[in-house]
RNA sequence: GCUGGGGUGGCGGAAUUGGUAGACGCACAGGACUUAAAAUCCUGCGCCCUCAGGGGCAUGCGGGUUCGACUCCCGCCCUCAGCACCA
C-alpha cells in the first residue's frame, strides 16, 4: 500500500489481477442462487459517454453488491452493432462498415475496462458477426413457421433523410427517432412481426411485473397498445354505386347512435375507391387533397384543422333508419379501427368541431345522469356517460346498460358486434439497409416466397456493396449475393435485399450471454432456465416503447416457441437518468459553442449569470441538457478517468444523484469524492499495523468501552442503511451512509499507539465494513485497502467477504433523544433509555425546565407518547 | 387535450412512510498550518428578529383532517416526460 493513493497505479493492478483470476467469469451453479444484472446493449459508436458510464457503474454496483451477498451473478455485455452511423461512415468516408465496427468495439472495449467494469468477458457478443445474426435468421423463419412474420404491401414510415422505413414506434411523433426528419408514407412490400397477436398478452402481464417496473414505462406501454373496447356497427350505404352496400364503423359510444349526424370516412377507405367514377370533381380534388397531406403530414405539432366533403352517398343508421350523409374527413384514419366512423357531435369533441364547420346539425341524446343541467349549449359536446334521451326505446336508459344492450341488439339483428380495438400496429422490420441480418427469404418466379433452409443459415452478408445511401437496400446490386437458386425447385431466383432492423438483434440479446457459443440453437434452453428471467435491467428510459415492448413480444414468442418457460423476460427495471451538462448556445450564429469561447460570470451560487461570445461580444444563450458532441457540453470519460481515477468517478456518479433523476455534471462534485477516497486512504494507512492481529469474526470483545461501543454501533447501523437502500435501489443514500461511517472513525478518540485491544477490534471492523460496503462504488480502491487491512492477496471475492450482517443488539442505542413538543411546536429534548415506559417519558418530559416554561399556568389536555421518539404536551 | 412523474437551503439531495425538516456532499465564509500557494485540519452556513437565554417563519399556493403533515384529503399554480384527431 502506498503512502498515498495513486488511482492509476491501483486501478491498473487490480484491472490486471481481475482479469487473470476471471474474477466476473460466472458458470451455472444450482448450488447457488443466480442473480442475472444486466445493463442495454450499446452501440459501437467508438467513444464511451457518460451516459454509459453512468448506466454501467450502477450495473457494476449492484452486481458487485449481489455477489458480495454470495449470489452467483451474470453480468455480460456485448455490441449491438448493426445499424446506420457504419453505414454512413461508409457512404462519407469509404471505409468498411465491418472493419469500422470492429475497430469501435475494440476502443470502447479498452474504455470499459480503464472503468474497471465487472463483466464476464467470456461472453461477449457482436450481432454483426455471423455466429450471432444466423439467429435473428433462425428467429425469422421460426416466426414464418408459427404464422408471426409475413410480407405485405403496406404504407410505411419513411424516413427521407435515413432513406429507409421505420416501424410505428420508430415513428413515434410523426418523427424519425434517429435523426428527427419528419417522416412520410411509402408503400412498399414489407416483412412484418405479429406482435399485435400478444397485444392482450402483453397488457396482462404487466401485472405480473408491476412491482419491478416503473410506473412510467408501464403506463407508456398501456397507452401504447391502446385497447379500446366497444362495438362495430354496419351502417348500409343507399343506392351504393361502388357496390359497396356497407361501411362498418367502430364505437365506443353505441349509445349515442341516435346522435349520428353522418359517417366520416378516411380519404384511403374502400367506399371512396371503389366509387371515384360517382364523385364529382370537387369531391375528387378535395379527396386527393386529403390523401397528399396525409402522405406529408405537415407539423405534428401543430394541430390540424378539420377538413372534409360530402361525397353524395348516403348511408342508413341501423337503429333509427335516418338516412345520413357520407363524408370524408381529413381526421379519420385508415390506420385505427376500420376507417370509417359515426360522426356524434353533440358527445364527441372533433365530430362537434366538424359539424360545426360544415354546419352539419347537432344533436343532443345523452344527459347527464345525475339531472343537472349541464349541457352541450356552452358550445361543447357532452362526452361523459348520462343517460339516454331522444333515442327511442332506449331513451332513460343509463349509458352503461344500453351500451351493453344495444351491442346484443345489433348482434341479433346481424348488423354489428362486440369487438376490440389496439392501436398497437405489427413491427414492420424491412430495412433498406446494408448494414443489418440479411432476411433468409429467396423470392422465385416459379414458387413464390421461399425461405431459405435452416442447413444454409446464415445467410451472410457479403464483404461490401455499393454505398450510395439512396433508395433500394445495397445489397440489391451485389450479383452474387442476389442471384441465387430457388432452395425449392432450384430455379433461377432472388434474393431478398433487406435487412432486418436492429430492434431485432436487440430483442434477445440477452438470452445468448446465457450461451453465447451455441452453435446449433440460439441458447439452450436449460442452460436459460438457470440464469433467465433477469433480475434487474438498467436503461435509459428512451426504450420504454421500443426495445423494451419488442422484448416482451419475444419472450412471449419464444415461450410459445418451447425456448423459455417464462412470460416476462426481466423482474424489475431500472431507468437511469440522463447525464447533463451547460451549454452555451448563440441565437445569432444559430450554433452552440464551446465553453472556452464564451465568457461568462458566476454568481455566488455557482450560476451563470450572463454570457457572451469571446469574439464578438454577443450574448449566449446558457442551458443545461443532455451532454452531445453537437452541443459541446460533454464530458469525455476517458479524461475525467486520466484525471481523478475510475473508482472516483463511479462513485460520484453513483453518489451525485438518485439513479432515475437527471445528473448534472459539476467537476467539483467529483473533486469531493477523490477528497472522501484520499481521506479513507490515509486512516487506513494510519491503522492497518496497529489492526493487523485482529480477527473480526472470531467473537466479540466483552468490555467494551463507551468510545468503543459508540464506533461499532455506527458500523452497524451503516450496514442496516445499506441493505435497506440497496434493497430499494438507492445508490447515493449508502455513500452518505459510508461518508457518515468515515467521519465517526475519525472522530473516535483513538489513536493506534495507545488503543486498547477492545478499540482495535472497533476500529478494525469498521474498517473492514467500510472498505467491503464501499466495494460497489471504488472496487479497485477497496481491493487496495482490502489487502492491506487483512493482509489477503486473492482478492476481495477470493477471500469469500461478504457484505456483513447487522447485529440489532449492537445497533442499538443504550440512551435516546427523546423530543418533546408543547402543542407540537418542538421545546427541549430528554435523554432516556430505549426501553423507558411512557410514564417515565411523560414524567421527564414535564420535569423539564422549558416544557416547564411552556406550560406554565396551563391545563394539560393530554400527552401522546411515541415510543423512542417524542412526547407531545397538549395544553389549553 | 389525455396519461404519468415532480416542486424541500445558493446547488445536488436526505427524512425510519404521519413523529426532532435540511443527513451526506458541493459551493461559500472565517480560522489553523505555510515565507507563500496547493493539500490538509477546525468552525460556521434555511430565512427573519434577538436582551445571546431564546423567539418567530419555513418543504410551490390556498384550504382541510390530526395532539402532530414534506408525508394523508380537497382545490389551484408551475414544471418535466410520453402520447396526440385512437372514434
Amino acid at each position: 500500500m502506498d503512502q498515498k493513493y495513486f488511482p492509476k497505479k491501483v486501478e491498473k493492478k487490480w484491472q490486471e489481477r481481475w482479469a487473470g483470476n476471471r474474477t466476473f467469469e460466472a458458470r451455472p451453479d444450482n448450488e447457488l442462487e443466480k442473480y442475472y444484472c444486466l445493463e442495454m446493449l450499446p452501440y459501437p459508436s467508438g467513444r464511451l459517454h457518460m451516459g454509459h458510464v453512468r448506466n454501467y457503474s450502477i450495473g457494476d454496483a449492484v452486481a458487485w453488491y449481489m455477489r458480495l451477498n454470495g449470489f452467483n451473478v451474470l453480468h455480460p455485455i456485448g455490441w449491438d452493432s448493426f445499424g446506420q452511423p457504419a453505414e454512413q461512415a461508409a457512404i462519407k468516408q469509404g471505409v468498411n462498415p465491418r472493419e469500422w465496427t470492429e475497430d469501435n468495439i475494440s476502443q470502447m472495449k479498452a474504455q470499459l475496462k480503464t472503468l474497471g467494469i465487472g463483466y464476464d468477458w467470456s461472453r461477449e457478443i457482436a450481432a454483426h458477426r455471423p455466429d450471432y445474426y444466423k439467429f435473428d435468421q433462425w428467429f425469422f423463419l421460426k416466426m414464418l413457421e408459427m404464422g408471426l412474420a409475413y410480407l405485405k404491401e403496406s404504407e410505411v414510415n419513411w424516413c427521407p433523410k435515413c432513406e429507409t422505413t421505420l416501424s410505428n414506434e420508430q415513428a413515434s411523433g410523426g418523427i424519425c427517432w434517429r435523426c428527427g426528419t419528419q417522416v412520410e408514407k411509402q408503400s412498399r412490400p414489407q416483412w412484418f412481426l405479429k406482435i399485435t397477436a400478444y397485444a392482450d398478452e402483453l397488457l396482462a402481464g404487466m401485472d405480473e411485473i408491476e412491482d419491478g417496473w416503473p410506473e412510467k414505462v408501464l403506463t407508456m406501454q398501456r397507452n401504447w397498445i391502446g385497447k379500446s373496447e366497444g362495438a362495430m356497427i354496419d351502417f348500409a350505404i343507399k343506392d351504393s354505386p361502388g357496390g359497396i352496400d356497407s361501411v362498418r364503423v367502430f364505437t365506443t359510444r353505441i349509445d349515442t347512435i341516435y346522435g349520428v349526424n353522418a359517417i366520416v370516412v378516411a380519404s384511403g377507405h374502400p367506399l371512396i375507391e371503389t366509387n371515384t367514377g360517382f364523385f364529382s370533381e370537387d369531391v375528387k380534388t378535395k379527396i386527393d387533397q386529403i390523401e397528399a397531406e396525409h402522405a406529408n403530414p405537415k407539423d405534428y405539432e401543430v394541430e390540424i384543422e378539420k377538413d372534409g366533403i360530402d361525397t353524395g352517398l348516403h348511408a342508413l343508421n341501423p337503429f333509427s333508419g335516418e338516412e345520413l350523409p357520407v363524408w370524408v374527413g381529413n381526421y379519420v384514419m385508415m390506420s385505427y379501427g376500420t376507417g370509417a366512423v359515426m360522426s356524434v357531435p353533440g358527445h364527441d369533441e372533433r365530430d362537434h368541431e366538424f359539424a360545426t364547420k360544415f354546419g352539419l346539425p347537432v344533436v343532443s341524446v345523452i344527459e347527464p345522469a345525475d339531472g343537472s343541467d349541464v349541457r352541450q349549449e356552452d358550445g361543447n359536446a357532452f362526452t361523459e356517460k348520462g343517460r339516454l334521451v331522444n333515442s327511442g326505446e332506449w331513451s332513460g336508459k343509463p349509458s352503461a346498460e344500453a351500451i351493453s344492450e344495444m351491442t346484443s341488439f345489433a348482434e341479433e339483428k346481424g348488423f354489428g358486434e362486440k369487438a376490440v380495438t389496439y392501436r398497437l400496429r405489427d413491427w414492420g422490420i424491412s430495412r433498406q439497409r446494408f448494414w443489418g441480418a440479411p432476411i433468409p427469404i429467396v423470392h422465385c418466379g416459379d414458387c413464390g416466397t421461399v425461405p431459405v433452409p435452416y442447413k444454409d443459415l446464415p445467410v451472410e452478408l457479403p464483404e461490401s456493396a455499393p454505398f450510395t445511401g439512396i433508395g433500394e437496400s445495397p445489397l440489391a446490386k451485389v450479383e452474387e449475393f442476389v442471384n441465387v437458386e430457388c432452395p425449392n425447385c432450384g430455379g433461377d431466383a432472388r434474393r431478398e435485399t433487406d435487412t432486418m432492423d436492429t430492434f431485432v438483434d436487440s430483442t434477445w440479446y440477452y438470452f445468448r450471454y446465457c450461451d453465447p457459443r451455441n452453435d446449433e440453437m440460439p441458447f439452450d434452453p436449460a442452460i436459460a432456465a438457470y440464469w433467465l428471467p433477469v433480475d434487474l435491467y438498467i436503461g435509459g428510459i428512451d426504450h420504454a416503447v421500443m426495445h423494451l415492448l419488442y422484448t416482451r413480444f419475444w419472450t412471449k414468442a419464444m415461450r410459445d416457441l418451447g425456448l423459455v418457460s417464462f412470460d416476462e423476460p426481466a423482474k424489475s427495471l431500472l431507468t437511469q437518468g440522463m447525464v447533463v451538462g451547460e451549454s452555451f448556445y448563440s441565437k445569432k450564429k444559430g450554433t452552440y459553442f464551446f465553453e472556452d469561447e464564451v465568457e461568462f460570470k458566476r454568481d455566488g451560487q455557482g450560476r451563470i449569470t450572463e454570457a457572451v461570445l469571446k469574439s464578438d461580444g454577443s450574448p449566449v444563450k446558457v442551458a443545461v441538457e443532455k451532454m452531445s458532441k453537437s452541443k459541446h457540453n460533454g464530458v469525455d470519460p476517458d479524461d475525467m478517468i486520466s484525471i481523478y481515477g475510475a473508482d472516483a468517478v463511479r462513485l460520484f456518479v453513483l453518489f451525485a444523484a438518485p439513479a432515475e433523476n437527471e445528473l448534472v455534471w459539476q467537476e467539483s462534485g467529483i473533486e469531493g469524492a477523490v477528497r472522501f477516497l484520499q481521506r479513507v486512504w490515509r486512516f487506513v494507512l494510519k491503522w492497518r499495523e496497529t489492526v493487523s492481529g485482529i480477527d473480526v469474526s472470531s467473537g466479540t470483545p466483552e468490555e467494551m468501552s463507551k468510545a468503543a461501543s459508540d464506533l461499532r454501533r455506527k458500523t452497524h447501523q451503516t450496514i442496516l442503511r445499506i441493505r435497506e437502500n440497496f434493497e430499494s435501489r438507492q445508490f447515493n443514500t449508502p455513500v452518505a451512509a459510508l461518508m457518515e461511517l468515515s467521519n465517526a472513525l475519525g472522530d473516535a478518540p483513538f489513536e493506534p499507539e495507545s488503543a486498547t485491544v477492545v478499540e482495535r477490534y472497533a476500529v478494525r471492523e469498521a474498517l473492514e465494513s467500510l472498505i467491503i460496503m464501499l466495494t460497489p462504488y471504488a472496487p479497485h480502491y477497496c481491493e487496495e485497502l482490502w489487502e492491506a487491512v487483512t493482509g489477503s492477496t486473492g482478492g476481495i471475492l477470493a477471500s469469500g467477504a461478504r457484505i456483513p450482517e447487522a447485529e440489532e443488539s449492537v445497533a442499538a442505542k443504550d440512551e435516546i433523544e427523546i423530543a418533546v413538543q408543547v402543542n407540537g411546536k418542538l421545546r427541549s429534548r430528554v435523554y432516556a433509555a430505549p426501553d423507558a415506559s411512557n410514564e417515565t417519558l411523560e414524567a421527564a418530559a414535564l420535569a423539564d425546565e422549558k416544557v416547564k416554561e411552556h406550560t406554565e399556568g396551563k391545563q394539560i389536555v393530554k400527552m401522546i407518547v411515541v415510543p423512542g421518539r417524542l412526547v407531545n404536551v397538549v395544553v389549553k
